[in-house]
RNA sequence: GCUCGAGUGGCGGAACUGGUAGACGCGCUGGAUUCAAAAUCCAGUUCCUUUGGAGUGUGGGUUCGAUUCCCACCUCGAGUACCA
């Protein structure tokens, strides 16, 4: 009988699912392993061949641990709010949740035919009420807390209260906003309710603030930080812009130093972990308080070198500090506003596009030097950012390149603090060698001597202190859209109130347009029944707001990450009505042993999701303060685009490859004749225009569909090709699988033609799991012909005793693919199946010794072919548990080498001889060899080396 | 610019802590089988001036010996970008 792949693979996934074969317990004598898959967001497009790479890998994983005897975790879901249900539901009318719910049946299709042994019972969506229902109880959560500084953790809100009614915030160390006022106890008591409200919202985990965002007009939405991709949207490039707008926000930088510090403690790739370090940007050095001149106002200031303070000559503000208003001189008012207006219009993408301009505009105004007491110039300038530091920068020009060059462009004095060191052309930036000179007190000092001498002056005098400052931002929580969870929040008398925990969830409420109102408020703001009544608890109609007893609800949605942020703990326990998990659940799996995704949220959700698992440490309810121990990221498998060329200004004539030349003046005289002739211009420029068509439109060799692409898009229905012996041949380039590029590829055709164990043998024979690598499916019929080799292996079974070579065969596999699983190292494990069936072929093994542990060292890699040889080996239950083999090293015990024979260092001819052979007789035996005695033609050799069981050198 | 990766046949890639460079697969060439094709099997396939040489992006270095370690440079990719 043949290898019937289509029969055996829908054989044994439909045993897997009748026979719940993959669901995890939560108790078990077994260790646990949890191996996890960033979950997908269910697009339109179907999985393709890029998304089962990370899937094929932890499926292996998980496999074998089952079979090395571990209780395996390995669950999935769907990342199921998002933009692009949304935007079709704008389009279309079609509620989101309705495309969601096609798409992930079809996910489902697609990951069930790949075989993958995930415990379906676990399943979350993060759209689902069920499971928003404890996002929402997170949100509350850190809306009910704060964090101490003297605890170094989050603390109960109630916890803050009490403290400041009995003795204020005075000794209160928090993170909390900069502007938050000190009180008394007396103070506090003194409060209306609202006060007291907006002064706790100034501590709190997730609070209310008026934000400048990055606003998208496009997308009628405010995006993150890490969403907004070289100014403009990373999804769809969509121009951005800054706004103020009042926004949920996350208290993120409160963990900042514990994000930072946590790094050191998983095992992470370095890349990645490098990206979160600089994400989030610490920066040691001194907080600096300037006086204005002839005013009470202060500059605050953070710098790096404060060892540099006696060589400011001026400072500089970004262009929207608030003090700028306060300390333009009615001489300079008209250009400082006109250069203000014009910095506001210049979009971010703009201000950083040319980063070689120097600009600014002087105040009038000054500040004081604190020790010198001399005037300092206040400047504005846009190389200052607003929501970095304090916005304000004490420029050194001799010690920092940026403010040198702008001191040269407007003729500012550049005073030297260095001793020994020229700056008539550039800045001196090099802590290392750095002697203070020209200084006062800080004389003769090294930059780490001056900088803690300096500090201590500070304080001294009360104007300032030593810092730490990060990069990292708060973050903003809201969305303007309708597709995501609804903040389970009602306003009373303008001031956030949460819905108690056992009213959630808050479910999305229905309306009839997905986009914002025609008063700018978010889409939610078109339904009709979206009132809090306090009264019995429930959602009811706007008509009844009467601000007593019911109030308006929460018009923002969460962002995407809001979902995927505690997804990976729900797992353990997602059922659970009564708990986000139960205690047993997560005291038993603890954390996540793997977890496999890809690099792009290295800065987004691998960011986001330390920080709430710390927050869930802190209160107590997740015993580990990082959610995985290991990370993987596999790397992309890029598409190959195929590409023809439009001749520039004639709508269908298209060029085959060869006629093309980005440099027509390189082009030899008789093509351009045959490609005048082809667009009939005598005269005139010729060039190209690239244009991507849909890959399936081009065969192996490169040729064009003609046919095909005449229909493919009305575009090209009256396309003519000139043509190269006969053929149109388009041009290949390898870029990022994407639809827009038209060279997607998914797995379905694959799997109808070669099967999924086929898939996913090749997906991994592909190269190393983190590399990314170009889709190419010439070579799957390698693994194809493997699969049907080891089949033919399994039709003639005996019980005959396996000889030395069969065993040595085996056991060199076992070996290999353990030590390759445990390395992460896929694609030899390949190889070695392929070498270890072309040797038991080869030595006509058919025993029951050799084949039945061959079976379950390739049963993760295939689990199909392997569960349906298990049963021809005459078993009745699933390999899936069958323990892994044992290795043995006595059977590769051999008892003589073939020794490599090199002559300074390069291998000549090959010698063999007994292993148990010591030095001195090798060396004898070598040295007799005639091989040996042509390769030195008559010379002595002077030295001969002898690594026994390794290489014989012969120098000289 | 800075940070981190990576450069090995026609292609994907292999080579454990320095010890036979090119495993395995694709492709290609030749052969067997076949009326023929598919499928299958066998042999060959880094390059060159082939009784021998050279060779892992380039140039140096350490070593008996370097794809592997060190230094400098080049190219490509990813992240980040006026960060005070």
């Amino acid at each position: 009988m043949n290898y019937n792949f289509r029969e055996i693979e829908a054989k044994w996934q439909k045993y897997w699912a009748d026979n719940q074969t993959f669901k995890a317990h939560n108790e078990s004598d077994k260790p646990k392993y949890y191996v996890l898959d960033m979950f997908p967001y269910p697009s339109g497009a179907g999985l393709h061949v890029g998304h089962p790479l990370g899937y094929i890998a932890s499926d292996i994983y998980a496999r074998y641990k089952r079979h090395k005897g571990f209780n395996v975790l390995h669950p999935m879901g769907y990342d199921s709010f998002g933009l692009p249900a949304e935007q079709y539901a704008i389009q279309t009318g079609q509620h989101p949740a309705i495309t969601t719910e096609v798409n992930i049946k079809r996910y489902r299709e697609q990951m069930d035919q790949l075989g993958f042994s995930f415990d379906w019972s676990r399943e979350v969506r993060t759209s689902d009420p069920k499971y928003y229902k404890w996002t929402q109880w997170v949100f509350i959560q850190l809306f009910n807390s704060w964090y101490d500084k003297k605890t170094d953790k989050a603390e109960d809100i109630t916890d803050l209260i009490s403290i400041f009614e009995k003795e204020g915030n005075t000794n209160v160390e928090a993170l909390c906003d900069d502007d938050t006022p000190a009180f008394t106890a007396e103070k506090w008591a003194s409060f209306s309710d609202k006060t007291k409200q907006e002064v706790l919202l100034k501590y709190r985990l997730t609070y209310l603030a008026d934000a400048e965002v990055n606003w998208c007009p496009a997308l009628g939405t405010v995006l993150a930080n890490d969403e907004v991709v070289n100014g403009v949207s990373e999804r769809g490039g969509h121009p951005v812009i800054r706004k103020k707008m009042t926004q949920w926000m996350m208290r993120i930088t409160a963990y900042a130093q514990r994000l930072l510090d946590g790094l050191d403690t998983i095992d992470w790739p370095q890349p990645l972990k490098d990206s979160q370090t600089n994400w989030i940007g610490r920066s040691e050095g001194a907080h600096v308080e300037f006086k204005v001149q002839n005013s009470n106002d202060t500059i605050p200031v953070f710098t790096t070198r404060p060892d540099t303070i006696f060589g400011v000559s001026f400072m500089t503000l970004a262009p929207e500090h608030e003090l700028v208003a306060k300390i333009t001189t009615p001489g300079q008012k008209e250009v400082v506003d006109a250069y203000v207006e014009a910095t506001a219009k210049r979009s971010e993408r703009d201000r950083m596009a040319d980063v070689k301009t120097i600009s600014g505009v002087f105040t009038g105004g000054f500040a004081e030097h604190p020790f010198t007491k001399e005037p300092i110039p206040i400047w504005i300038g846009d190389y200052v950012l607003a929501s970095y530091g304090t916005g304000a920068v004490m420029a050194v020009p001799c010690g920092d390149q940026r403010d040198y060059d702008f001191a040269k462009h407007f003729n500012i004095p550049i005073p030297n603090i260095f001793d020994g060191v020229d700056i008539s052309e550039e800045a001196f930036a090099d802590k290392a060698t750095t002697i203070i000179g020209n200084s006062d007190f800080l004389n003769g000092l090294s930059y780490k001597e001056a900088t803690k001498k300096i500090i201590e002056e500070l304080e001294k005098i009360g104007q300032g202190e030593g810092k730490i400052n990060y990069r990292l931002r708060d973050a903003v929580f809201s969305r303007q859209r309708y597709w995501g969870e609804p903040f389970p929040v009602y306003y009373v008398d303008g001031m956030p109130q949460m819905i108690a925990d056992e009213h959630l969830p808050l479910e999305l409420p229905e309306v009839e347009k997905y986009l914002p109102t025609e008063t700018g408020e978010p889409p939610l703001g078109n339904a009709t029944v979206w009132a809090w009544n306090t009264e019995t608890n429930a959602v009811v109609e706007n008509e009844k707001i009467d601000h007593t007893s019911v109030f308006p609800l929460e018009l923002n949605t969460m962002p995407g990450w809001a979902g995927s942020s505690q997804y990976f703990n729900r797992y353990m326990d997602s059922q659970n009505s009564e708990a986000i998990y139960s205690q047993e659940a997560i005291d038993y799996w603890q954390d996540v042993d793997l977890y496999i995704g890809g690099s792009e949220h290295a800065t987004g959700h691998l960011l986001y999701s330390r920080f709430w698992q710390k927050f869930l440490f802190d209160m107590g309810i997740a015993p580990k303060k990082e959610f995985a121990k290991k990370l993987i990221n596999q790397g992309m498998i890029t598409g190959t685009s195929a590409l023809i060329y439009r001749v520039l200004g004639f709508k269908d004539k298209f060029v085959s490859k060869t006629f093309r030349n980005k440099f027509v003046h390189e082009m030899d005289e008789e093509v351009v004749r045959k490609i005048r002739n082809f667009v009939q211009l005598e005269q005139g420029t010729l060039a190209f225009q690239e244009l991507h068509v849909d890959v399936s439109l081009v065969n192996p060799s490169n040729e064009l569909d003609i046919e095909g692409l005449r229909k493919w898009q009305p575009e090209y229905e009256k396309a003519d090709f000139l043509l190269e012996d006969g053929k149109y041949i388009v041009g290949r380039e390898i870029e990022k699988m994407s639809k827009r590029w038209f060279n997607v590829v998914n797995p379905d055709a694959i799997c109808e033609e070669y099967g999924a164990d086929s898939l996913r043998l090749y997906e991994m024979f592909l190269g190393p799991l983190e590399q990314s690598k170009p889709w190419n499916t010439a070579g799957i019929s390698g693994v194809y012909s493997f699969l049907k080799k080891l089949w033919k292996l399994y039709t003639s079974i005996d019980d005959s005793e396996p000889t030395a070579d069969n065993l040595k065969a085996l056991h060199k596999t076992i070996k290999k693919v353990e030590e390759d699983i445990e390395n992460f190292s896929f694609n030899t494990s390949v190889s070695t199946f392929m070498i270890c069936v072309n040797e038991l072929t080869a030595q006509k093994c058919s025993s029951n010794a050799i084949l039945e542990p061959l079976a379950i060292v390739i049963s993760p890699y295939a689990p199909h072919i392997a569960e349906e040889l298990w049963e021809k080996l005459g078993h009745s239950e699933s390999i899936s548990e069958a323990s892994f083999p044992k290795f043995e090293e006595k059977y590769l015990v051999e008892s003589s080498k073939e020794y490599p024979i090199s002559f300074n260092g390069k291998m000549r001819f090959k010698l063999e001889l007994p292993l148990d052979m010591d030095k001195n007789d090798i060396e004898a035996a070598v040295m007799a060899h005639e091989k040996t005695q042509a390769q030195l033609k008559g010379r002595t050799p002077k030295k001969v080396i002898v690594v026994p069981g390794k290489i014989v050198n012969i120098v000289g």
